[in-house]
DNA sequence: GTCTATAAGCCGATAGAC
DNA sequence: GTCTATCGGCTTATAGAC
């Protein structure tokens, strides 16, 4: 039957997130998954081909969602209104995956030499879509000149801060989650600086922003 | 002759933030190390006192400098002033110490068990001083009402995102670093969105917040 | 499908010659 | 101080019984 594999394959699964979250590719143990997944080792083995298959598919797990959440993306809607929904998405995704999601960000922040081929490609195109689509409404002076891959990354990186903030006194709930109250705060924190950052300077308008700006 | 020691002991320590910036720390390994070092493995256990040692060293060597990026901090100061300077001289030590930085990042956001007490407790000293600066001038009105570590931690992040974004293709000088264009822009961007975020609301000032405003 | 018992290899660390 | 040669422990991965 293949609901066991599936059921299995997805306690291993969200039990090797959680490893490779805390400790890292190198420093988790599959002993150690295979324990919090409450099966023996060799199941880790019969369900993955091996270690670092098990890692990839970690990361495929939080890809998927993380490109959904870039499908406001469009050039001709509104950039403070794509923005708003992006952000959202991305620190819901934080709470839903939150340890596949912090396995990816360290990942990415260490070069993605483990991300298959597949991987990287479908990430890269997704990223100079956003960074394209950001480009054209600075050419039009819709948002102020951000370099749009650095404002990419800084929403990346900080929408799972409520994890990185985690060896510091916070407020959790009992299982050791962060609570609702920390994601709103969150959102709020990242849409104010983005969106005030993103703000055109009317002071300094470029060149052909104004005709567009009321077309919009 | 401790000349020769010291001299060793630093060739040592940047192959190691090398290859811990690059690695994390369990993946690196000590041969590699004392190769890129171009001493054989048994000197690095010749001056240093193990991996973990070795590792703590090379977080030491950051630690101070990225402590003395908080001097700025007064509460009597202008904040937008103190901000500015805090976010200069994070990034110009991210030009000077990338890969110490990288290693400090990344030991943080995986909860910083590595850290000697030592320096964590130097770390959350200087956090909470920033902290409760930052919450002053709120309370005062003197910037928007920001949760000053979500705020800091975006800082600590996007300062050093010009090595995070380094698997994809970006402007590298031929020893493959990032050249200077690269922090200039991270600061102006980091700059930009720290400051328009932290800029009051005049519309909803707060309470005692004008009369303080104006005697600043 | 599940699990015990074990193989094979790598890595941190050191002994000991020079 | 420097380096070769090696040990001991730990980890991934699997063979093979149930």
């Amino acid at each position: 039957m293949t609901r066991i594999r599936e059921r299995n394959r997805a306690i291993i699964l969200i039990a090797a997130s959680e490893e490779f979250a805390r400790k890292g590719f190198a420093a988790a143990r599959t002993k150690d998954i295979a324990a919090r997944a409450g099966v023996p080792k060799p199941s880790v083995y019969y369900y993955f081909e091996n270690k670092e298959s098990l890692y990839a598919d970690v990361l495929e797990s939080v890809i998927g969602p993380l490109l959904q959440a870039s499908e406001y993306f469009h050039k001709d809607c509104i950039p403070m209104q794509v923005l708003t929904c992006f952000i959202r998405a991305r620190v819901q995704l934080a709470r839903d995956l939150p340890f596949a999601l912090k396995v990816l960000v360290s990942e990415i922040m260490h070069g993605g030499e483990r991300l298959r081929p597949e991987q990287i490609d479908r990430i890269s195109r997704q990223e100079l879509y956003n960074v394209a689509c950001l480009q054209t409404w600075i050419d039009r002076g819709q948002i102020a000149p951000i370099e749009p891959r650095h404002l990419l990354f800084t929403i990346f990186a900080a929408s799972q801060n409520y994890l990185d903030l985690e060896w510091q006194v916070t407020s959790h709930t009992s299982d050791g989650l962060p609570g609702d109250v920390c994601y709103e705060a969150i959102t709020q924190n990242l849409l104010r600086m983005v969106l005030k950052a993103c703000e055109p300077d009317v002071t300094e308008p470029q060149g052909e922003a104004r005709a567009l700006t009321i077309e919009q």
